[in-house]
Order: C-alpha cells, then sequence, then structure tokens
DNA sequence: TTGTAAGCGTTATCAG
DNA sequence: CTGATAACGCTTACAA
C-alpha cells in the first residue's frame, strides 16, 4: 500500500560518496559544505524525491517547528457549530503560522475534558496557543502549572495583573466605551447591557467596565437594572432580550458583548414587534462576517483577527526564542452601520 | 527556558525496577504486562508528569497519527478573509480527526505555490485531506503523481471517471436541480445562472447541469443567455450580475452557483432598484452561516459540512490502513427561507 | 510475563 | 571542509 521505500540520507551519501553528516549539512545549505558538494548532493536529493524524515530530526534536535493551537469550546454549544470569532482567529492564526514557517497542529478540546495540554511535553509542538478557555479562574490554576514548568505558551484573553503566562487580547474596555459612547451620542440614556457579570469572565466585565466609563464620561446614570447575563451564543441573546422586554424596564438602546448575542436580540425584538434601529438600537461585539449582512447591518465592535492571529504567533514564538515577552492589548474599534439608527 | 529535564521511559524503568520496554508496554496498558507491574509502572509516570515523545515513537514506529489539511486558496482572493464554507470544513474535519484519534495539521497554501505536498513524505502526517484545489485540469495533473506513489490522501471534490486518487464531495448535480426545480415551481421560466463554465470547474459544471436537467423535466427552455461567469466570492456575483442587467435579457429569477455570489447578487439587483423576492427570486449554494441572516433571508442549496468532514476524515484513514476506498457524493439539499419569495 | 538487543533517520560533537 | 561515532527516546523482534 505504502510507498516504496523512501530514500535516507545514507542512501544519498552512498551515491554521492560522501559521509552521510555531510548530506545533512549539505542539504541545510551549511556553508560549511563546500559548495561543489552541495550542488552535488542537492541534485541527488532531488532526484530522488529525498524528504528530511521530520520526526528523526525533531527527535534529535529536541525542536519541532510546530506551534499548537488549542481550541476550548463551551461544551454546552451546539455540536457541529463553531463560534464565527474564533474560526476568523483560526484563520487568521493559521496564515501567520505560516508565513513564520511553522507548521501548525489544531486541536478541539471539550472543556470537560481531561485537560490535554500535553503538546509540549509530548514534543508534538514547541509552543501552544490557547483560545476560548472558558472561565478565567479555573483556567489560571490550570496554566499556573504549565507556567512554572517553563511551557511556552500564549492565550487568547484579557490582560490582567499578576497572571501567570502569556497573554494577548482585545481592548475590551475600550471596546466597550465605544460602543457605550456611540449610543449615548446618539442620545440614548437608557441603554441595556447583555453579557455576564462574573470574575470568571474578565472580558465581559472589561466590556462592562469601558460601558460605564461612557456613561461616566456624559453624566449619564448607569441603570443596572437594564443589566441582563448572557453568554455568547445567539440563543442566550434571545433570552436575555425576552427577560429585558417582560422586565417592563424602560430603555431605548441594547449594547451586546458580542455579535452572536445581538442576532438573537434582534430577533426576541421582533417577535414583540420591536423594530431595529426604528424602535430600539442595538450595537455588537466581534464584527463576525455576518454582522454587514444583518438586516439592519449591526453596528459593531471590531475586534482584529487578523492582528490578533499575528500577535499570537508572534508571542508564541518569542516566547520559544527565550526572547522577553510580554503581555497585551489590541486595540478594538467602532463600526457603524445601519443597527443604531441616525440618533433619538 | 526551557522546562528542566523531561523524564524519559528509561528513568522510569530505573524507578519501577524493570526493563525499559516493559515500561513502554505498561504504559500503552498492553495486558501483556502484569496488572501489578502495568500499576506501578503508570503510577510513577504519573508523578513524574511523563509523556511518551511522539517524534522517538513515530520514528519508530513509522507512524504519525497525524492527518494533514492542505487549503488551497485562490490566490486572487483578499488576503485576510476564507471562505466561510470552507472555514465550516475546516471545523468539522479538525472534529471528526479528533474524533478518530488523529491530530490535524494544518496548512494553507497558494495555488500558485510551489506544492507543498511533502507531507506524507517528510512523515508529518499518515494521510493527507486537500480542500479547494484551484481548477481541476491542473490539479489532476499534480496528484497523478502522488497517486502513483501510493501517497494515502482524499479531496474535496467532484467525483469523475478515471480520477486518480480519492474523491468526496457533494452532489452538485442533484443541487442545481434541487434549486433549479424550486425555482421553476414556483412559476419562474427565465432563470439566470451564475457560474463559471469551463472544464476546469466541475462542480459549476455539474450544477449547471442538474439546473439543465430540471428545466426538461418542467419542459421549459434553458435561456442560454443568461448564464453568466462567476467564480465563488461576492464581487464575483456582484459584476455578473451587473452584466446580467446590463445585458436586457429579461429575467426573474437568479440561481447562484455560491452563497457569497449571492450576496453580490442581491446588492447589485438593490443598487438597480430592484427588490429580493419581490422583483427578483435569489437561491444560493452552500448555505454558510450568513445566509439564514441576510436580507431577505436566502433559499439555498445546503452542503453538509458536518458530514463532509466525517467523510473526508474516515475516507483517508480507510486509505491509510490499507481499506478498500472509494469516491462518493454527499447528498445536497434545498433550504427553503424566503429569496425566492411566494411564486409568481 | 519479562528482558535483551537492535534500529528508526536524523543532528551534534569532536577529531582530522 | 569532511568524516567517524554517538546520541535522540522509543518500539519491535526475539529470546528467556
Amino acid at each position: 500500500m505504502k510507498s516504496k521505500n523512501k530514500p535516507t540520507s545514507v542512501d544519498i551519501a552512498h551515491l554521492a560518496g560522501v559521509s552521510q553528516p555531510t548530506v545533512s549539512r549539505a542539504l541545510r545549505d551549511s556553508p560549511l559544505v563546500s559548495l561543489e558538494t552541495r550542488r552535488k548532493v542537492q541534485k541527488i536529493a532531488r532526484e530522488l524525491n529525498y524528504k528530511v524524515d521530520v520526526n528523526a530530526r525533531n527527535l534529535r534536535s529536541q525542536r519541532t517547528n510546530t506551534l499548537a493551537l488549542l481550541l476550548f469550546e463551551d461544551s454546552g454549544e451546539n455540536e457541529s457549530f463553531i463560534n464565527p470569532f474564533f474560526l476568523s482567529m483560526l484563520g487568521s492564526i493559521t496564515r501567520a503560522a505560516a508565513q513564520q514557517g511553522y507548521d501548525l497542529l489544531i486541536s478541539f478540546q471539550q472543556l470537560s475534558d481531561d485537560w490535554n495540554a500535553e503538546y509540549e511535553d509530548a514534543n508534538k509542538a514547541d509552543g501552544i496557543i490557547f483560545l476560548g478557555y472558558g472561565d478565567y479562574t479555573s483556567y489560571i490554576k490550570r496554566i499556573s502549572k504549565l507556567d512554572q514548568e517553563g511551557a511556552h505558551f500564549v492565550t487568547w484573553g484579557p490582560v490582567l495583573k499578576d497572571q501567570p503566562g502569556l497573554f494577548v487580547g482585545s481592548d475590551n474596555e475600550l471596546g466597550g466605551f465605544l460602543a457605550a459612547d456611540h449610543l449615548l451620542k446618539l442620545g440614548h440614556t437608557r441603554i441595556a447591557f447583555l453579557g455576564v457579570e462574573s470574575k470568571d469572565h474578565p472580558e465581559f466585565h472589561d466590556r462592562h467596565a469601558g460601558f460605564i466609563r461612557a456613561h461616566q464620561k456624559h453624566g449619564i446614570a448607569i441603570a443596572d437594572e437594564l443589566r441582563f447575563n448572557a453568554f455568547f451564543s445567539e440563543e442566550s441573546g434571545y433570552t436575555a432580550t425576552q427577560a429585558l422586554i417582560q422586565s417592563g424596564h424602560d430603555f431605548s438602546a441594547i449594547a451586546c458583548a458580542s455579535d452572536l448575542m445581538a442576532i438573537g436580540a434582534i430577533k426576541a425584538l421582533r417577535e414583540h414587534g420591536l423594530r431595529v434601529p426604528r424602535d430600539k438600537a442595538i450595537v455588537g461585539f466581534d464584527d463576525i462576517p455576518t454582522a454587514e449582512h444583518l438586516a439592519p447591518s449591526l453596528s459593531t465592535i471590531q475586534q482584529d483577527t487578523f492582528a490578533a492571529g499575528k500577535a499570537l504567533v508572534d508571542s508564541v514564538i518569542h516566547s520559544i526564542n527565550g526572547d522577553e515577552t510580554k503581555s497585551f492589548l489590541l486595540p478594538t474599534k467602532l463600526i457603524v452601520r445601519d443597527s443604531c439608527g441616525a440618533g433619538i
């Protein structure tokens, strides 16, 4: 079944009449080998369609030139469905890794799983990128050990004081601020906020903190009764919005902590005969590809997945190389579309 | 920088007072090792946080337990943008691979690249999944060699006579039929078709073939002047639709060979003051996540990415195992939404 | 049930 | 500049 016997560096050595380490060196274009020998060896290698066996190389050199991407999912989510924001990240990380000459090993993990962060231990990868860690508190516990062991990894997430490990994330506080600021400028004063309040979800916390700061800037009091818990998903946004409507509290706009939530919110509003943006304004968060195609198109806070992928890959490579590394945030940006209308 | 010296099976052997192969066997839970010894060894391994070095294992066993996914992109496409259909595939392939206990190595390739299909040669992976091969004719040339070498790979694509290698794909002919049949049932008789006509793109050809078959079934003549070339992208659908409108030919519906095209088509129609579905009906193809959120929601032909991912992974694994394998198609399905209206 | 010996295909080290 | 020799850490025979 399998192909013919693959040529090895020994085979080439014989054919070229040189020693086998010389072959190895020649193929890496080492200047320690004379140009003539190099040429000869490389020619033969090409003719035989020789490829270095990466397992042998990795074993000997203790380096894999591979990055592992561990994607964690809330197990509650729909089986066959991946958060589109993560999908975008996945795309840009793959690209960035390729650009740096690293292979990318991808693995989905269930949060419930016994944590399978053995990629570096098993020498499958030189470093790890974590995406979507679930809840922050238990995640931190889990990675503290990794960090002490000197593993090379970076996490997509919030940057907080005294965190173990390396983090890269979006400036969620800024995003929350921009969203609320936009609505407040449009004249809204009673703005609902959809997003979980918990130490376990610092991103949401930060988005809400920005939300508060914007209110302070405008001298508008926060209406705490308009804050509803919701996770990333559409269902969650839908449910929270129903609760909001049924609460009977007055509101003219909703700031959602994710675009999926916003989709659910719009659906719920519509079912109650409320139109966006005529009756209620909506802002999302993420800028997933669907956002611009929604009806109405969704104003939202954009996370730059392209920059994020590159930042994650660069960070973990720096860590691998033993360079100085530091956690940092990427700016978020307001994208104005139709879902907020022209103001009150 | 790197962690402490990782424990090896030899270390454990010493501690456990057994031979090193015994350790290796015990860790694989081989029944050839007494329960007692197994327990002892496993306990020590756990305490030391020992992990098998996959490079050593792979080198010795000549198996990697890894699949490579090579994703080809039309280089013309927007740099940071990946076809959402492929993104869905990527998600489901990752899942399916994990389920089968395989790691997944992902690589983006530019079509222009010097073909980097060396994954199996280099023993990085036991088999390869190809996604988005560009144009069929040159792709076939490229893989013929792989096939002769006995490489283990499967391609997402059309199933044709005398193909080299293994293919899994959607039943595009059926999809094209379902799309046109739906429109014809609604009373449309002059239906435009957007999709490239070329031997190099058999999927589009098949979709059009189904389109024709539906017309035949309904006894309606095909209006060849209503066929416009377009690729997958939104821009392409936009441009083709403009051309269609400017051609002055009468039409009441458009069948698009991809959802992205449909998005572009709707945009073009709207700019010409034409409303969907009131003035023109639209059917897409793929059922990308955005489709249901468009305004109007897009009727389309669904490709089952979940089944597809599983089928691709299973196929390549069968091939690796030397089992009998055969190319096959997965059924496509009509999803009725609002973009076709209630008929003429 | 366990141990011994060999080897997977490289790269590293050192000597020439 | 090149070559001999020894690892890298595991699995596969085969022998006991």
